[in-house]
DNA sequence: TTGGAGTATCGTAAAAATACGATTAAGAAA
DNA sequence: TTTCTTAATCGTATTTTTACGATACTCCAA
C-alpha cells in the first residue's frame, strides 16, 4: 500500500515556523466578512455606508446601478456577515457599519499576516 | 420626468462626511485580494504558507482534501491576487507570500476601516 | 380603514466559481 | 534519449452567486 505518499521527496514538509490565532468558529466569521467584501457592489455599498453615515435602503438604491431586490439581497449578505447593522425607522430600514465587527476585522487582519 | 426618483424624502441623502482613501485600480487589488482570501480553502493554503515557510505545491496538495487541479487552481488564484510568489525549483514550484502585497493589504485595511 | 411608500423575500434565469480527470509541459535522473 | 516526478492547463459537470420581476409585509398618513 503506501501508494498515494509521495516518492522522493527527502525534504518533506518544512517545519512549522508559528501558530496563527485564528480557527474554528473565529475564521468562519472572519472568512465570511472578506468574502461579502471581495464583491464590488458590497464594496460600494460599505464605502456609502462609512462616508455617508445614517442612509437608509432608498439611498443605497439610489446609489447602486443594480435593482431594489439585488440590493436588498446585498445588504442582506453584508449584515448576515457582520459588516453593518440596520435599525428598523418607521417605513424605512437605517443602516450603519457594525463597529464592533468592524474593529475585530482590523485586529484580526494585523494579527494573522 | 423624473419619475423614478422618491417622493417624501425630506431628509435626502445624509451629508458625505468623509472620503475614503480608495478607488479605480487600488481598489479592485484590494478587492481581488479580500475575494481570494474569502476562500476556506484558499485561506488553508495561506495559512499553511504562512506557518510552513518554503512548501512546494505538492506539500499543499498533501494538505488539502482536494484534488491536485483543483489546488493549483486555487494556487493561481492566489498568485494573480498577489497573495503569493511562486518560485520555479527544478521541477517543482515554490510558493511564498508576497509580503509586500500583504503588508499594502494589512496597511489599507487599516486605512479605510 | 385604506392607500401608498419603503423593503424584504420568493422564484427563477443567467453568470461565475468550484472541483475533477485527463492531458500537457518542463526539469531531473536513468 | 527515455522515463519519471512535479505542476500547470484544458474541458467539463456541478454548485454557488448574482440579478431581476413579482409579491408580500410593515408602517405612516389621509
Amino acid at each position: 500500500m503506501a501508494s498515494k505518499t509521495r516518492t522522493r521527496v527527502a525534504k518533506g514538509i518544512p517545519a512549522s515556523c508559528c501558530n496563527l490565532a485564528i480557527e474554528g468558529e473565529s475564521q468562519e466569521q472572519f472568512l465570511a466578512m472578506c468574502k461579502a467584501l471581495g464583491s464590488p457592489l458590497r464594496f460600494e455599498i460599505l464605502k456609502f455606508l462609512l462616508t455617508h453615515p445614517g442612509c437608509i435602503t432608498g439611498n443605497i438604491v439610489d446609489h447602486l446601478p443594480i435593482a431594489q431586490a439585488t440590493t436588498s439581497q446585498h445588504l442582506a449578505v453584508l449584515r448576515n456577515a457582520g459588516w453593518i447593522e440596520g435599525a428598523v425607522d418607521g417605513p424605512a430600514t437605517c443602516y450603519c457599519l457594525n463597529e464592533d465587527r468592524v474593529a475585530w476585522f482590523k485586529e484580526l487582519v494585523g494579527e494573522i499576516f
